[in-house]
DNA sequence: ATTCATGCAAACCATTTGCAGATCA
DNA sequence: TGATCTGCAAATGGTTTGCATGAAT
């Protein structure tokens, strides 16, 4: 699916619930499809957008993140560094979005592979737990970090 | 272990590190160990320990939880609703420690069941990535959850 | 004496909100 | 026209910090 054709699907998604697809909520959906595995902050969002449009507003970034966060189109995480880090949600790969924090270079990669149906499926059975949604992050580090000096393939949380 | 037993095993650890275990951090470790399964948060800390202590200050409960965290004495985390919550951590339970969030009532269910061994020992080959701790929430509802009236085992998070 | 710890109040900073004007159906 | 949406600035609220005092070795 190409930029343009997530854009349309979301802005139907939002149509339906009679919300608008306004330029500012356009422009913050393209800088997260552009930088879909970084967990941008909601400031880091608001600069990237005021790049291509700056007369926007840092309290319309929160809001529009809020509202794709309900929606369930984008997803709102903390890894504890005192920001809410957002990410596109796509929903084939939702069993299977983990996270693992080097704590020696502050690396967040992300990794995807189905390691939970199984448990789900016990939660289930045997909690009478319904699972919609789940989080799954390691703390460790890569074996060959030399602390600070990482290969940095993701977006890095200080 | 008695709660007994157990401060004073703290005590040894901090002294080990150049740390005094003052009255105010003993009475924040009694609270600690007697709501273990609770999730407190800093301020539901610290209204517990100004029941027995009323001189402590807000600014000793934020430094004492932020000092035992950073020992590992005490785990930080986050469950999205805006505060940090603080849980004791037992290190024979490090793998064992997962959460059932329900989205209608709020409750946190904590559950013990060692599930992540196994995927840990993957990554560790797979990625070269050494785990040494790891954080795995779910969010669902429980079938048996009439929004809002559930029997609460374990501190809501409103 | 020196180092560590505390209480208080002020500062901080990410996020939210009130409001008046702009935009869209 | 009425609803939604925006930008700005102010308010909020959890957390941190500066500083002078107090406790412990």
């Amino acid at each position: 699916m190409t930029i343009l054709e997530q854009i349309d699907k979301i802005n139907r998604q939002l149509t339906a619930k009679g919300y608008k697809l306004t330029s500012q909520r356009e422009i913050t959906l393209q800088i997260l499809l552009e930088n879909e595995n970084d967990h941008l902050s909601a400031e880091e969002v608001f600069m990237l957008v005021r790049a291509k449009f700056p007369e926007i507003g840092l309290a319309t970034v929160y809001r529009t993140l809020e509202l794709l966060s309900e929606l369930h189109i984008v997803e709102k995480m903390n890894f504890g560094d005192g920001v809410a880090r957002f990410d596109l949600r796509d929903d084939s790969h939702a069993h299977m979005h983990h996270h693992l924090i080097c704590t020696d270079c502050g690396l967040v990669k992300e990794i995807k592979d189905d390691w939970l149906s199984e448990i789900e499926k016990r939660i289930e059975n045997e909690f009478g737990f319904k699972v919609t949604d789940h989080r799954l992050d390691f703390t460790g580090s890569f074996n060959n970090c030399t602390s600070g000096d990482c290969k940095r393939k993701s977006k890095a949380v200080s």
